[in-house]
DNA sequence: TCAAAAGTGTTATGCTTACACCCATGC
DNA sequence: GCATGGGTGTAAGCATAACACTTTTGA
C-alpha cells in the first residue's frame, strides 16, 4: 500500500464498504451435514458445535453464519465478514448484496443495515475507512451448497473464533438487532421458509431467543396475532401426527406497500428500496411498526389500537 | 462543479457526509409566528420557538428542530438538515458533532447513529453521495441562542416547510426512531434536563407521543420502574403547590461503563465511544436494552426478570 | 377559602403464565 | 394400545386504563 506516511494517509478521504453479518438457522449439532467440516480446524478455536448435544426441550436450532479467511494484511489469514467496497452507482443495498454474493453465493431472504462504523481506529494504520454494515437472514435450507469452500466457513454464534478488526462488536451488535426484530414477520419468515408449521416457528423464535418459550402460549398469542394464515395442508415433521401448515398474512403494510425490504430468492432490488429519492428503505421505518407491543412508552398510552 | 459529465462522475467515489437531525422540546403556541406559515415562510426570519419561556406544565409541548436554509445548488434555497463533510481523522461522532456545532452553536445531549442514505439518486446529478445521519437532542432551555441566525430556523415538527433531497423521509426517520427510544432515561433525560418534576417528565413523553397520557399512571408506572430517584427539592412550576424533584438513578450499564452515547454540555468525546476499536457506540447497544419490555418476543419468555 | 396542581386509591378488564389435559397418528 | 408430539382449556396473578378522590400550596 505505498501510500506515503500516515498524515498522507490521513489526508485521504475515507474508503467506504460494506459488509454483511449473514445468519442462518442451522443444527445444535452437524444436523444439516453442510455445517462446518471439522477438518479444517486449524486456525481456529474447535468451529465444530457438537459439543452440546443438546438442551432441553425441543431448543435444538442454532444461528449460525459465515466469515471468510482474509487473504492480505492486516489480519491476514484470520476470519472476517463478508465485505466489499461501494461503487458509486449503487445503492448500498445493492452493494451489500453483491459483496454478499461474491463472496458466498447466498441471496439473502432478508436484508438491513445495521449501522455504519467509521472511527479512524478501525483502520489500523491503512486508509481510513467507513465500512456501513447490514445483516441479512438466509433460510437453513440454503446453507448447504458451501461444505467445501476453503476461505468460507459456517461458525455456530455461541462459538466464533476471533476476528479481524471489531468484526465481533459488529456480529453482537447483529445478534442483538435480530432478537429485537424477529416480532416481525418479515425476519422470522426469512428464516423458517415461506410456509412452516406452528412447532418450526417456535423452534426459530427459541433458537433467537436463547430461552424456552412455552409452547403452547406461543401458539394462542401467534393465532391471535392474525399475523398467520393456514395453508389447508399437514405437514409430517416426525414420524407422529402431522402439524398444521401456516404461512404469514400477507404482510401488506398500511400504506399499500409490500413487505419492503424482504429481499426474493433472486439477485433482484425491491421496488420500494429505490422508489422514494434515498427513502429509508430499512425495516426501521415508521411503516413497518404494526405491532408496537414492542414499544414501552405504548404503555403509557390509553386509547391505543 | 467540474467535475466532467455523468459517467465520469459516476466512476468517482462516492462522497461522504454526515447530517444531523436535531431535536428539542418547544412550546406549541405558534410562537413567533415562526410556525411556517405556508406563504412565504421562506423568507420570513422571524425565528425559533423563543424558547418559549414556560409551557409550565400545561403539556403543550412540541417538538422543534432547526434547519439551515442551503446555499448553494442543488435546491439552493431550500431548507435542509445541518451537515458536513467527513474527515478521515474523526470518528462518525465527531464528524456529526462538529458539522451540528457549525451550524447551529448548539451542543447535543444526546447524539445516535439513525441511519446511512446512500441510493444513486439521492445525488440529483451531483457527485454519488453517502449520508451517514445522526439526530441529536438538545433541551429546551439551549434553543435560546438562535432568535437571530438568518438562515437557521426552527421548525415544529408538525409543521414542516418543503425539504432538500430527501431530507423530509430523514427526518420521519428520526422521529420515528425517537419514539421508539424515549423509555432509556438517556433519550428522556436529555429532553427534560438532568432534574425534572413527573409533570415535567409526563409533558415530555406526551409531547413525543403524541397523544396524552394518564398522568396518575404515568407517575406509578415510572416511580416502580425504580429509574427514577428522588432528589428531596421541590420545585414550583406553576403558582400551585409544588412538585418532588427527580432524577434519573444513575443509568450505570451493566458492564460498568456509563450511560453510553450521552453527551455532555461541552464539546468533548465521550470515552465509550472512541474506547474499543469501532464500538458499535450506539444506543442499539446490547448493553442499553435494560427493560426489555419493549420487546415483543419477550413477552414470550416466561421466567424473564 | 378557593383554584389548581400534586399526589393516592380503587376497580374492571385483559393478558401472561404455568400446567393439566385431550386428540391424532404411526408403529 | 401406546408413545409422541399436536393442539386446547383454564385458573392465578399481574399490569393497565380510567377516573374518583384527597392533599398541598399560593393567592
Amino acid at each position: 500500500m505505498g501510500l506515503g506516511n500516515v498524515s498522507e494517509r490521513r489526508s485521504q478521504p475515507p474508503q467506504i464498504g460494506v459488509s454483511v453479518v449473514i445468519l442462518a438457522l442451522g443444527g445444535d449439532e452437524d444436523s444439516t451435514g453442510t455445517t462446518v467440516d471439522s477438518s479444517d480446524a486449524a486456525t481456529a478455536t474447535a468451529a465444530v458445535p457438537t459439543t452440546t448435544p443438546k438442551p432441553a426441550s425441543g431448543g435444538r436450532s442454532r444461528l449460525w453464519l459465515p466469515l471468510v479467511r482474509r487473504v492480505r494484511q492486516p489480519f491476514k489469514g484470520m476470519w472476517a465478514l463478508p465485505g466489499g467496497g461501494l461503487r458509486a452507482d449503487r445503492s448500498l443495498e445493492q452493494a451489500a448484496y453483491a459483496a454478499l454474493e461474491s463472496t458466498t453465493d447466498l441471496h439473502p431472504r432478508y436484508l438491513e443495515q445495521l449501522h455504519t462504523f467509521g472511527d479512524p481506529a478501525r483502520s489500523h494504520g491503512g486508509l481510513p475507512m467507513v465500512s456501513i454494515v447490514y445483516w441479512a437472514l438466509v433460510g437453513r435450507a440454503e446453507t448447504k451448497d458451501f461444505a467445501d469452500a476453503d476461505n468460507v466457513r459456517w461458525f455456530p454464534e455461541h462459538d466464533l473464533p476471533e476476528l479481524a478488526f471489531d468484526h465481533r462488536q459488529i456480529i453482537d451488535h447483529a445478534l442483538w438487532r435480530l432478537r429485537n426484530r424477529i416480532e416481525y414477520p418479515e425476519v422470522a419468515t426469512r428464516l423458517v421458509g415461506d410456509t412452516f408449521t406452528l412447532a418450526q416457528l417456535h423452534d426459530v423464535y427459541e433458537a433467537i431467543a436463547g430461552e424456552p418459550i412455552d409452547l403452547a402460549n406461543f401458539r394462542r398469542k401467534m393465532l391471535a396475532s392474525k399475523q398467520l394464515e393456514a395453508t389447508g395442508e399437514k405437514r409430517r415433521e416426525g414420524r407422529h401426527r402431522p402439524a398444521a401448515v401456516y404461512r404469514y398474512a400477507d404482510a401488506a403494510t398500511p400504506d399499500g406497500t409490500d413487505g419492503n425490504m424482504a429481499v426474493g430468492d433472486g439477485p433482484r432490488w425491491p421496488g420500494r428500496a429505490a422508489g422514494a429519492v434515498g427513502a429509508p428503505a430499512d425495516s426501521t421505518d415508521p411503516a413497518e411498526v404494526r405491532d408496537p407491543s414492542d414499544d414501552a412508552i405504548a404503555a403509557l398510552i390509553p386509547s391505543r389500537e
